[in-house]
RNA sequence: GCGGGUAUGGCGGAACUGGCAGACGCGCUAGUCUUAGGAACUAGUUCUUCGGAGUGCAGGUUCAAUUCCUGUUACCCGCACCA
C-alpha cells in the first residue's frame, strides 16, 4: 500500500505551483487542441462520467506534451439554465452566488484527480467579460439578417406558467409539475438556421467525426429531396403542396392542411363552416406534440366546405380536409394525399370515407396503401390510371412527371429539411440578455457594440410572470432604456437566450480567453487551427454539435474565423453505470460519488480503472471490485521498484515485449482504445515481476507508459528511485522497429483448420521448411496417417494448415 | 414505423487486414505465509460423456469465420404522422 495520498497532494501542488500546464500560443511548436465538454456546475459536483472523458482526454494531452506538441487542454463553465435558476428560487440567493460556490467544488474535484487543465484560460459563460461577446455575436447574426422575431407555437405549461424548452416538456408532460403542455403561440427570436442545412451537411466531409456522429447530424438535419407542386382553388387562388412521390399526383382524391398553418388562416373568410374549423384548430392546438404524434393514433380532422381544389395534371376536383398529422412547419403546410400509396393518407381516406384511386400496381388496397419503401423495390410495379404515364416504371415516371410539371412552370424540385430555424428566446432570467431594444418609433433596434456587455441585473426574485414573460420583465428600471437609434423611450428586450448560446462558440474563446478588444484574435485562432480532438457525452452530438458548427460557420462566412468546421474530430464516450447495470440516480441509491473514491483508492486508481473499464464508446457499470483491481495494479508497481538493479538498458528477456508494449500503448491511447492500453501494461508488470531484477530503464519506461493514465505515482516513483528527469518534462518512449518481434515464433499447425500442433522456430524459416516442420509433429503425424494431403496452405510467420481427405 | 448499434465464460471485456477464441481484470477454487485476513503471494479456472463442442439463432462463402454474405431473434440508443 502506497501512501497515495501524500503523493498525489503533493504532485498536484507541484504541477499548480509551477504552472505545468500553462500554454502560450507558442508559434515554433505545434499545436495540439484537445477538448472536452466543459460541464454544467450543478450543486451535486462531479460526476464518475465525467471523469471518464476528462482522464480519456488527459491521457491524450499528457502524451502528445510528452511527444513535443504544444497542447491546448483547457476547462471552464456552462454555468447559465434552468438548474440554478430553480436553486436560486427555492433558496431565494442570486444564481451567480450559487454558480460561484458549484464552481469552486467542481475546480476543487478536478484538481484532486489531478487533469493538466491550463488553469490560466478558465473561464464561465456566465462571466460578463466572456458573455459580452456571446452578445456581440448575436447583433452580428442581428446584423447580417441571420436574426429575426417571429411568432411560433412553444411548449407552455399551463400549470406552471411558463414556457419550457422541447427537453423540458420530454413526453408531453412538464418536467417539473408533471401538468400536460400545450402549444402556445409566442413572439421569440429566431436564427436562421435553415439557411445552412445543406452547407451543414456538406462540411461534415470537412471534418472526422466517427461516423454515428456525422449520421446523428444528417439525421437531426433530415434532407428530402421532392417536387413542390402549385394546385389552384376553386375559389381563385393557389397554394403548394411539396412531395417526394411525384409519380402518384394522379392518384390524389383529397388535399390536407395543417391546422396549425398560415394557409387555412388566409382561407378562413371564404370557408363556410368556420366554426367547425376554428374548433378544430382550437383542439389541436390544445394537444401536445406528443398527442399529435404517438398518442393520437385516429386521423382526425374536418373538412373545409366551400373551397376545393384541382389536381394539377388533371384538373379533378377534390375536397380540401384539415388534418393534424400535417404539419405547420414542415414543407409547406400542406399535402397532396394520395390514399392509395401513402398509409396515413389511406387512414385518413377511411376515417372519412373519400375515394382512394390506386396509380402504381402491385399493392392490395383491400388492407393497406401501398407505399414508396415497397414499391421502390418491386420492379415490376406499373404506373396505372395515370393519362400518359400509364405503363412507364416509377422510376421513369417519377422524371417526366417532375419534367412536365417544371416545364408547364408549376412544379419546383426543392429540397426540405426537418431541421428548423433556431428559437432562441427563453422566458428565463438566468441567460444571457438578449441585447434589443424595442422602440414604438423605430421598432426592434439592436444596442450598440460598445454598450456591452448588457449585464443581467441583481434581484431577489426569479420567478417566471404569470404571462410567461421572463422575471426581467419585472424590473422596471433595467427594462426601460432610451432607443439607441432616435433616443426616445425605450424597453429592453426581456427573454434572455439559450443555454445553448454560451457552449456554441466557448471552444474559440479559450484559444484567446482574455482578449478584450475581440471575442478571439485571427491570430490566435490561426495558429490552433482546430480543435483536433472533441469528447463529449452522445446525447450532445446531435444539438451542441449542430449549434456549434452552424455558429462557427455563420462567423466563418462573415470572416470572423479561419475554417469553415473549427473542430476535427469528435469521439463521444459511453455512460457510467450503477454497480446495477442502471444508470446512477440518487433514487436509485447507486450513485458514486468520486470524492470518497479518491480518499479511499486514490486519484490514480480511479483514473486507471475508469480506462479500463471497457470500451470507451459503450456504457459500462460501475464495479468496486475492478477498482481494487487496479489499484492492486498500481500497488505492484509501486513494490516493483525494491528489484532495481541500477542498469540503464532494457533487461535482454523484457527488451522484445518493452517495445511491443510502447508500440501498443502510443498507438491504443490515439485510437481510443484505453483499456487495452492499460492491459498492456498489466502483461508487462506481470513479466517483470517474473525477473529476479529488472532495469533502471526497464521501470522507467513502465512508469513513462503509464503517467499519461496515472500521473502521480509514476512521477513519484521516477522521482525515488532517481530514474532521470520528471516525465512529464521528457520525451515520450519511441520503439525500435527492429525490437517488435521476436527472433523465434510459435508455429501453428492444423490439420483440416484444427490446430493439432504448435512448434517454436526461427523467425526466418522458409515456407518449405514450415511445412516439413508441421508434418513431423508426434500429433499432426496421427491426424494425417493414412490419409492423402490435397493442399498445405502456409501463412508466412504464422501457422500451416494441412488439408488431408 | 424509420435510422443506427450491440450480442463472446459466473462478470467487465480482448482478438490486427479472415489465421491459435476467451488476452487483461474481477469473481471463484486450492495452497503458502500469518494470532488474524475483506492483506500479500503461488497455482488453477469456457463447457465436456475427454471423442469433442463452442462467439444470440439458422444457413452460406472459404483450406480456415467472433471477423465476410443471406435470413432471423432479443436488447439498447436516436428520430418519430417529415408528406
Amino acid at each position: 500500500m502506497y501512501n497515495f495520498k501524500e503523493i498525489e497532494k503533493k504532485w498536484q501542488e507541484y504541477w499548480e505551483d509551477n504552472e505545468s500546464f500553462k500554454v502560450d500560443n507558442d508559434k515554433t511548436k505545434k499545436p495540439y487542441y484537445i477538448l472536452v465538454e466543459f460541464p454544467y456546475p450543478s450543486g451535486s459536483g462531479l460526476h464518475v462520467g465525467h471523469i471518464r472523458s476528462y482522464t480519456a482526454q488527459d491521457a491524450i494531452a499528457r502524451l502528445k506534451r510528452m511527444q513535443g506538441y504544444n497542447v491546448l487542454y483547457p476547462m471552464g463553465w456552462d454555468a447559465f439554465g434552468a438548474p440554478a435558476e430553480q436553486y436560486a428560487i427555492k433558496n431565494h440567493i442570486h444564481p451567480k452566488d450559487a454558480v460561484k460556490e458549484n464552481i469552486k467544488t467542481f475546480k476543487g474535484q478536478m484538481k484532486s484527480l489531478g487533469f493538466s487543465f491550463d488553469w490560466s484560460r478558465e473561464f464561465s459563460t456566465t462571466d460578463p467579460e466572456y458573455y459580452k461577446w456571446t452578445q456581440w455575436q448575436f447583433l452580428q447574426f442581428y446584423k447580417h439578417n441571420m436574426a429575426y422575431k417571429d411568432t411560433v407555437p412553444v411548449n407552455w405549461c399551463p400549470n406552471c406558467k411558463t414556457v419550457l424548452s422541447n427537453e423540458d416538456a420530454a413526453g408531453g408532460v412538464c418536467e417539473r409539475c408533471g401538468a400536460v403542455v400545450i402549444q402556445k403561440e409566442k413572439s421569440q427570436w429566431m436564427l436562421r438556421m435553415s439557411d445552412y442545412a445543406e452547407e451543414l451537411l456538406k462540411g461534415l466531409d470537412d471534418t472526422n467525426f466517427a461516423d454515428k456522429v456525422k449520421l446523428g447530424q444528417i439525421n437531426w438535419i433530415g434532407k428530402s429531396t421532392g417536387v413542390e407542386v402549385d394546385v389552384e382553388l376553386s375559389c381563385g387562388g393557389k397554394f403548394s403542396i411539396f412531395t417526394t412521390c411525384i409519380e402518384t399526383i394522379y392518384g390524389i382524391t383529397f388535399f390536407v392542411l395543417a391546422p396549425d398553418g398560415k394557409l387555412v388562416k388566409e382561407l378562413m373568410p371564404k370557408i363556410e363552416n368556420k366554426e367547425e374549423v376554428l374548433a378544430y384548430i382550437e383542439e389541436t392546438s390544445k394537444k401536445s406534440n406528443m398527442d399529435r404524434t404517438e398518442l393520437n393514433k385516429g386521423k382526425t380532422g374536418v373538412e373545409i366546405k366551400g373551397i376545393t381544389a384541382y389536381n394539377p395534371v388533371n384538373g379533378k376536383e377534390v375536397p380540401i380536409y384539415l388534418g393534424d398529422f400535417v404539419l405547420g412547419s414542415y414543407g409547406t403546410g400542406a399535402v397532396m394525399a394520395v390514399p392509395a400509396h401513402d398509409q396515413r393518407d389511406y387512414e385518413y381516406a377511411k376515417e372519412h370515407n373519400l375515394e382512394i384511386i390506386e396509380v402504381i400496381t402491385g399493392g392490395n388496397l383491400q388492407e393497406k396503401a401501398y407505399e414508396k419503401y415497397d414499391y421502390l423495390e418491386n420492379k415490376d410495379a406499373k404506373l396505372i390510371n395515370s393519362e400518359e404515364f400509364s405503363g412507364l416504371s416509377v422510376m421513369d415516371a417519377k422524371k417526366k412527371i417532375t419534367d412536365m410539371l417544371v416545364e408547364k412552370g408549376i412544379g419546383r424540385v426543392v429540397n426540405n429539411y426537418k431541421m428548423r430555424d433556431w428559437i432562441f428566446s427563453r422566458q428565463r432570467f438566468w441567460g444571457e440578455p438578449i441585447p434589443m431594444v424595442y422602440c414604438e418609433k423605430c421598432g426592434w433596434v439592436p444596442m450598440d457594440e460598445k454598450d456591452l456587455p448588457l449585464l443581467l441585473p441583481d434581484v431577489a426574485e426569479y420567478e417566471p410572470t404569470d404571462n410567461g414573460e421572463s422575471p426581467l420583465a419585472k424590473i422596471t428600471d433595467w427594462v426601460n432604456t432610451t432607443c439607441p437609434k432616435c433616443g426616445g423611450n425605450a424597453k429592453r428586450e426581456t427573454d434572455t437566450m439559450p443555454n445553448w448560446a454560451g457552449s456554441s462558440w466557448y471552444f474559440l474563446r479559450f484559444m484567446d480567453p482574455h482578449n478584450d478588444k475581440e471575442f478571439a484574435s485571427m491570430e490566435a485562432m490561426k495558429y490552433w487551427n482546430k480543435v483536433d480532438w472533441y469528447n463529449g457525452g452522445m446525447e450532445h452530438t446531435a444539438r451542441h454539435l449542430l449549434y456549434a458548427r452552424f455558429w462557427v460557420q455563420f462567423l466563418y462566412n462573415i470572416g470572423l474565423v479561419p475554417n469553415k468546421e473549427m473542430i476535427w474530430t469528435r469521439v463521444s464516450h459511453g455512460m457510467i453505470l450503477g454497480e446495477n447495470g442502471e444508470k446512477m440516480s440518487k433514487s436509485k441509491g447507486n450513485v458514486v460519488n468520486p470524492d470518497d473514491i479518491v480518499k479511499e483508492y486514490g486519484a490514480d486508481a480511479l483514473r486507471t480503472y475508469e480506462m479500463f473499464i471497457g470500451d470507451y464508446e459503450k456504457d459500462a457499470a460501475w464495479s468496486e471490485n475492478g477498482l481494487k483491481g487496479c489499484k492492486k495494479f498500481l500497488d505492484r508497481v509501486y513494490r516493483l521498484g525494491t528489484k532495481l538493479n541500477g542498469k540503464s538498458e532494457y533487461s535482454r528477456e523484457v527488451e522484445i515485449l518493452i517495445n511491443q508494449t510502447i508500440k501498443k500503448v502510443s498507438e491504443d491511447l490515439l485510437s481510443i482504445k484505453y483499456n487495452t492500453a492499460v492491459s498492456a501494461l498489466m502483461i508487462l508488470l506481470n513479466e517483470l515481476e517474473k525477473l529476479e531484477s529488472i532495469s533502471n530503464k526497464d521501470y522507467r519506461t513502465l512508469l513513462h507508459l503509464l503517467n499519461p493514465i496515472a500521473p502521480h505515482i509514476t512521477e513519484e516513483l521516477n522521482e525515488k528511485y532517481k530514474l532521470g528527469d520528471m516525465l512529464f518534462k521528457s520525451s515520450f518512449p519511441v520503439y525500435d522497429k527492429n525490437k517488435i518481434m521476436d527472433e523465434e515464433y510459435e508455429l501453428v499447425v492444423q490439420v483440416n483448420g484444427k490446430v493439432r500442433g504448435k512448434v517454436v522456430v526461427d523467425l526466418n524459416t522458409s515456407e518449405e521448411d514450415m511445412k516439413k516442420i508441421a508434418r513431423e509433429i508426434e500429433n499432426v503425424k496421427n491426424y494425417i496417417a493414412g490419409k492423402t494431403i490435397v493442399k498445405e496452405i502456409v501463412v508466412p510467420k504464422k501457422l500451416v494448415n494441412i488439408v488431408v481427405k
